[in-house]
RNA sequence: GGGUCGUUAGCUCAGGCUGGUAGAGCACCUGAUUUUUAAUCAGGUGGCCGCAGGUUCGAGUCCUGCACGACCCA
């Protein structure tokens, strides 16, 4: 008889003994949290106090048991005693690992230290059928993590962790845009014709209207449209969807904020994410500086690799904070192979004076440790020069053919047909990007890869527009808001015709932009990249709760 | 789409190179145990070794294909 089977006849002596195995509800008087909070004062005053939660752990000494129970703020364990119980006490056998319980009785101290409730009472509030992990090693498996993410929130404390982490950002972000008179709105994410962006949408089918529809790339052209309507400073925070890749950096259906801001230009933009980001570092970590690291996994490639990024991190002069090296056991008991490798990684870090760490892990992986300074202003660079200076061209000036010829010189894949945006685009994320560690604003970029853009005032050649880097992570991207109907026609039919992108026009909001839009800012900030920079996590994947996976 | 690695008990993992009756810890069951902390002690149950083929007297192990996942590249 399989464990299953076991708790279900559990139930069924439950249920002889007229005891509901799923009672309606429980008055709980404390969270395990209050209780730790304040137990001096619970345990002087003998109140009585009634928590509930699932049970973790179980020690059991025949007449006496140990419970570990978890609430959704911390664990507390209770105690059960025979003498105090009485009969009610040979209730415990028909309870499980993972049941849900309610206990009510008085705060004490075992002579551990250990705060823990001496039950009076109890009762069962939801029976458990299976079982739900392994107490020691959690949940490894990170396909089951991500299928049954249930199970992950119950096992590994840290990937709890993340997703608090993941509401307390959102929530900060909206206190600090409501704070300064942003008004937050919704936008619809079912679309007759997407746009501001350049992605692949999916597509649906509108009944009632008999159309097909698309799932919005972006919130852009609808945010732009309450501009013109007189809403000065808006923000929308939701779902947005492209038909493409998946990756560590990309998920198909990802979460944007889009910030829009009347008579402000792309400067504004810039020192309002300097405040934003430092409001959310402060916040979370109490701090101007928080941790971000690299991770390479044990894998022969990736072994390599770490050698080679240190060395050109080395080579830019960009710091590190450290170099972590991770066991799988203690360092004793450690596979020859791996240990030799780490023992050739710490030779290396001693003979570039690099400071390192070694810890047991139950994982094997070596991390380069970066510790990002938010102090504005930010460093800004420009798109183009930055380019120019590694490649030794304009790209302003020099031929597109030119220009794949020396991409393919650089071992850069591509296919014959690229566009010219995604050639600097690729250019720019292999030359650039992968050094932009410290927080970074990067400029006036070419105008035709930017439709959407204000041309620069200065060189009509270039657009008004940023990215921000972090941890070599692209965090968001922004514009002064082209808002000169004519204008923004050309440029979105030039893009159709060079065939630089396939987006529809949109008449309905070139004509709104025609009523007049002021001049505005606009800034996109991807909040599953940002969680991952400000949780130190190196997928998507893990901070997106149920991650898509394909059916098995 | 390509490359590398992985899939063994409910969970965490050995075994695989070199083919010969499927292993451990946790969980579970039985018993002991009135302050434990991954409690402990004694005994026990539990496997389509991801799926499908092939080689072989014999496959968890070798070969091929497929599925799913992770990482890297596109």
């Amino acid at each position: 008889m399989d464990e299953y089977e076991i708790r279900k006849k559990k139930i069924e002596k439950l249920m002889d003994l007229k005891i509901n195995p799923y009672p309606y509800s429980f008055l709980r008087t404390h969270t395990s949290r209050e209780i730790k909070e304040n137990c001096e004062k619970l345990i002087e005053n003998k109140e009585e106090v009634k928590i509930a939660g699932r049970i973790y752990l179980e020690r059991d000494f025949g007449k006496t048991k140990f419970y570990t129970i978890a609430d959704s703020y911390d664990k507390i364990q209770v105690y059960f005693r025979k003498d105090i119980l009485n009969e009610k006490y040979e209730l415990l056998d028909l309870f499980d690992i993972g049941d849900f319980i309610g206990v009510s009785g008085e705060v004490f101290k075992t002579k551990t230290g250990e705060i823990t409730i001496l039950v009076k009472d109890f009762v069962l509030l939801a029976k458990s059928l299976r079982p739900f992990g392994e107490k020691y090693h959690g949940l490894r498996d990170v396909e089951l993590r991500y299928r049954q993410r249930y199970l992950d929130l119950l096992n590994n404390e840290k990937v709890r962790e993340v997703f608090l982490k993941r509401s307390k950002i959102v929530s900060l972000i909206r206190e600090f845009l409501d704070k300064k008179g942003f008004i937050e709105v919704e936008t619809p994410i079912l679309q007759p014709i997407y746009g501001g962006a350049f992605a692949t949408p999916f597509k649906t089918f509108y009944e009632s209207l008999n159309k097909e529809f698309y799932l919005r790339i972006s919130d852009e052209l609808y945010l732009k449209r309450l501009l013109i309507g007189n809403l000065e400073k808006v923000y929308e925070i939701g779902k947005d969807f492209r038909n493409e890749g998946i990756s560590r950096f990309h998920s198909p259906e990802f979460t944007q904020i889009e910030i829009y801001q009347s008579y402000a230009d792309y400067h504004q933009m810039m020192e309002l994410f300097e405040e934003l980001f430092l409001f959310l570092v402060k916040n979370l970590y109490n701090d101007d500086k928080f941790v971000y690291s690299e991770k390479f996994y044990y894998d022969e490639e990736n072994q390599k690799e770490i050698f080679l990024r240190i060395k050109e991190l080395k080579e830019k002069g960009i710091e590190i904070n450290k170099i972590n090296i991770y066991y799988w056991k203690e360092k004793d008991n450690e596979e020859k192979e791996y240990l030799s490798l780490c023992e050739e990684l710490i030779n290396f870090c001693k003979e570039n004076g690099l400071t390192y760490k070694e810890e047991k892990k139950g994982e094997r992986y070596w991390e380069i440790e970066f510790l990002i300074k938010v102090k504005p202003p930010f460093r800004r660079i420009k798109f183009t020069e930055s380019l120019k200076e590694v490649l030794g061209v304009d790209i302003l000036e020099v031929p597109f053919e030119l220009l794949k010829e020396k991409a393919k010189e650089l071992g850069i894949d591509f296919k014959e047909g690229i566009t010219k945006t995604k050639l600097l685009d690729k250019l720019f994320s292999f030359l650039i990007q992968r050094y932009l560690i410290q927080p970074t604003f990067v400029i006036d970029h070419p105008k035709i890869t930017t439709p959407l853009a204000k041309p620069h005032r200065e060189n009509p050649l270039l657009c008004e527009r940023f990215e921000v880097f972090v941890g070599g992570i692209e965090l968001g991207n922004a514009f002064s808001e082209e808002n000169d109907p004519i204008r923004q026609k050309e440029s979105f039919l030039e893009l159709l015709k060079l065939k630089e992108d396939e987006t529809p026009l949109d008449e309905d909001f070139i004509q709104a932009l025609e009523y007049g839009m002021p001049p505005s800012g606009g800034l996109g900030i991807g909040i599953d990249r940002l969680v991952m920079l400000l949780t130190n996590q190196s997928s998507i994947r893990e901070v997106i709760l149920f991650p898509q996976l394909k059916e098995k």
